[in-house]
DNA sequence: GCCGTTTTCGGCCCGACTGTTTTCAGTCG
């Protein structure tokens, strides 16, 4: 499992930017207040561990700036409005009164006096040299101190001059290494789209099981707990001792290089540039191996914390009290030797679970058997590649009792989107199928455009006639905050918008979501009786997951939709559920799990 | 720097692999 502390990509409006020169520098426009998010002054707190932990300072003092860093990223709450509300900050876990303090000046100032202080010794520049694998905070120290090195460009004039080599420590596998991580690094090795790296770790999985001695093989890490990307894959075995499982492991076809390798741990790079750990065990370790494998990081710390209160020692290998094993062979008797029941992967994200599940108050988690039917998605009529006819096939096939065929408006030229008089026309073409199709209902719907002013793009008689009407922004996505946010709160006041599709318009890795009061549109979405999509399109997976929670505490209906263009894109569900999941999400907090005659009533709205 | 069913001081999660060592530090997961 990748070790960085995680949770900014998946937090969305709480962009994954740093604190900027550029944007500390904007911080008190004359007359304007700009916005601090908790991910910018988490940034700051990560940075400040980075270059304490470089400086050789306390090691517990490090890990409580990150610890802290944290606490911010993954905090349902605006910590700018905490201090604006003079909420107590000590009351969050891990914030004392000198971190409360430092907390309040950045919000206040946009300024650390203690980050200040720290770059008068070490340049910013130093905490990127972290990022090469291989180079540590002793080693970028002794870079700096000792060949006065403090960007990638100098570290890479040294490699090139053999001059790593040369300092106690390193040696000349080392400064290899430092080069191959170099070159690696300029490649940018990104994260990989979680239905990627899915396409490698299922056959890979798959073969791992048939080899000779290999009992269970299960894929672990970020993966398992259905983040929406992945920077590693962690592969879980057991298998008897003695057998040569890693050694055969290391001969898969689709290895390009072998990093490390162990008798019990290697990690390898495919071909893809995709990192695998593999582990293995024996059976009897399976459960805390599977824990410890599957994280997150921060999930597995507060377990041991637990279980050391109690006396309890626990690792990979199982659970033991006083040097002697007390179990650890399913993950359920992991977390009952801790007194909590079973907390599902995609909730171990330190975010809350642990203290749930010691009150009784974990969600049941919804299943991708729970949903009846989809409420987005498109057909040969606009830019899908499949008939209304195949298309409702398929969702039955897939288990719904209803579809919603919404296509794109006209104002969304490019992909072919309807004007009035051929959706008038899909609407009676929709109704032929319903009598011929005796399976599934098929509902009258539309993707329509949300205009730069908030209007929809068709005319109110036409959108009188479906169903349901799904509203979209599919352009004018650099408006300001405040516009953007008005924006879609006036389409929510139409009185036949009923869901609002892909709420903040990202594409992983691709393009930022747009910047919008999110809080405000789900607090909208409550008064106007309409939903929130979460669209599970893997490149989408928005609504993203703590928008979920926020949602369900909110008491707004999420849709979980495949916005199918293909027969093919049904089993993209499966990666909505995945965000739901992690979005703490029960059967009854999403809108298409009702059946068909319970859902009706709810698309009509009553304000 | 934080925190308290052992505690206001003394702890703070745990182990594998590599390289440069000659018993272990550094890094990573």
């Amino acid at each position: 499992m990748e070790e960085s502390y995680e949770g900014l990509a998946d937090a969305g409006a709480l962009t994954s930017r740093g604190l900027q020169e550029s944007f500390l520098c904007s911080y008190f426009m004359e007359g304007v207040f700009m916005p601090i998010h908790n991910a910018d002054i988490a940034a700051v707190l990560e940075e400040i561990a980075d270059l304490l932990e470089i400086e050789n300072a306390n090691i517990f003092r490090v890990r409580a700036y990150r610890n802290a860093s944290h606490i911010l990223q993954e905090l349902g709450k605006d910590v700018r409005t905490m201090v604006e509300q003079a909420d107590d900050l000590t009351k969050l876990p891990g914030i004392g009164d000198d971190l409360a303090h430092k907390i309040q000046e950045l919000v206040e100032t946009g300024h650390c006096t203690m980050l200040d202080k720290l770059h008068q010794q070490l340049p910013a520049t130093v905490t990127e040299l972290l990022k090469i694998p291989g180079l540590g905070p002793k080693r970028v120290r002794a870079l700096y101190h000792e060949l006065d090195i403090r960007t990638m460009e100098q570290l890479q004039r040294a490699v090139r001059n053999h001059r790593i080599q040369t300092l106690p420590g390193f040696g000349e596998k080392t400064e290899m290494r430092i080069a191959d991580a170099l070159a690696k690094h300029a490649a940018d090795m990104g994260r990989f789209n979680l239905a990627v790296a899915a396409q490698y770790a299922e056959p890979l999985a798959s073969w791992l099981r048939k080899l000779p001695g290999v009992q269970q093989v299960v894929v672990a890490g970020s993966y398992r707990r259905a983040r929406e990307t992945v920077g590693d894959i962690d592969i879980l075995i057991t298998a008897a001792p003695n057998s040569q499982v890693m050694k055969r492991f290391c001969s898969y076809d689709e290895i390009a290089e072998t990093l490390s390798q162990g008798p019990t741990r290697s990690s390898v790079v495919l071909k893809n540039k995709l990192q695998v750990d593999v582990r293995v065990v024996r059976p009897e370790s399976y459960g805390a191996a599977l824990h410890y494998f599957t994280g997150s990081k921060s999930h597995n710390i507060a377990i041991r914390r637990l279980g050391r209160a109690q006396g309890l020692k626990i690792n990979e290998y199982g659970v033991f009290k006083a040097g002697a094993r007390v179990n650890g062979e399913t993950e359920e008797s992991v977390y009952q030797l801790v007194g909590l029941p079973f907390i599902p992967p995609e909730l171990r994200e330190d975010r809350g679970e642990i203290e749930a599940a010691r009150d009784g108050r974990l969600p049941r988690l919804i299943e991708l058997s729970d949903l009846k039917g989809d409420l987005h998605v498109h057909s040969k009529a606009s830019d899908g590649h499949d008939t209304l006819e195949a298309m409702a096939q398929a969702a039955r096939q897939h288990g719904l009792e209803y579809l919603a065929i919404t296509e794109h408006s006209s104002r969304l030229a490019v992909a072919r989107g309807l004007d009035p008089v051929k959706l008038a026309k899909q609407i009676d073409m929709i109704d032929c199928l319903n009598e011929k199709l005796p399976d599934i209902t098929l509902l009258k719907g539309i993707e329509v455009d949300i205009l730069k002013n908030g209007k929809l793009d068709l005319p109110d008689w036409i959108l009188g006639k479906l169903d349901l009407v799904v509203g979209a922004v599919h352009g004018s996505f650099g408006l300001s905050r405040a516009r953007q946010t008005e924006r879609i709160l006036r389409a929510m006041d139409h009185p036949h918008f009923t869901l609002l599709a892909h709420p903040s318009g990202r594409l992983i890795g691709k393009r930022e979501s747009y910047d919008v009061d999110m809080l405000r549109i789900i607090r909208k979405a409550k008064e106007r009786g309409c939903y929130l999509e979460l669209n599970a399109n893997p490149k989408r997976l928005d609504l993203v997951d703590i928008y979920c929670q926020i949602a369900k505490d909110e008491g707004v209906l999420v849709s979980i939709d495949s916005d199918a263009h293909s027969v093919f894109d049904f089993d993209n569900l499966r990666f909505g559920i995945g965000q739901a999941r992690r979005g703490w999400l029960a059967r009854q907090d999403v809108l298409n799990t009702r059946p068909l005659e319970a859902l009706r009533p709810l698309l009509r709205r009553t304000m």
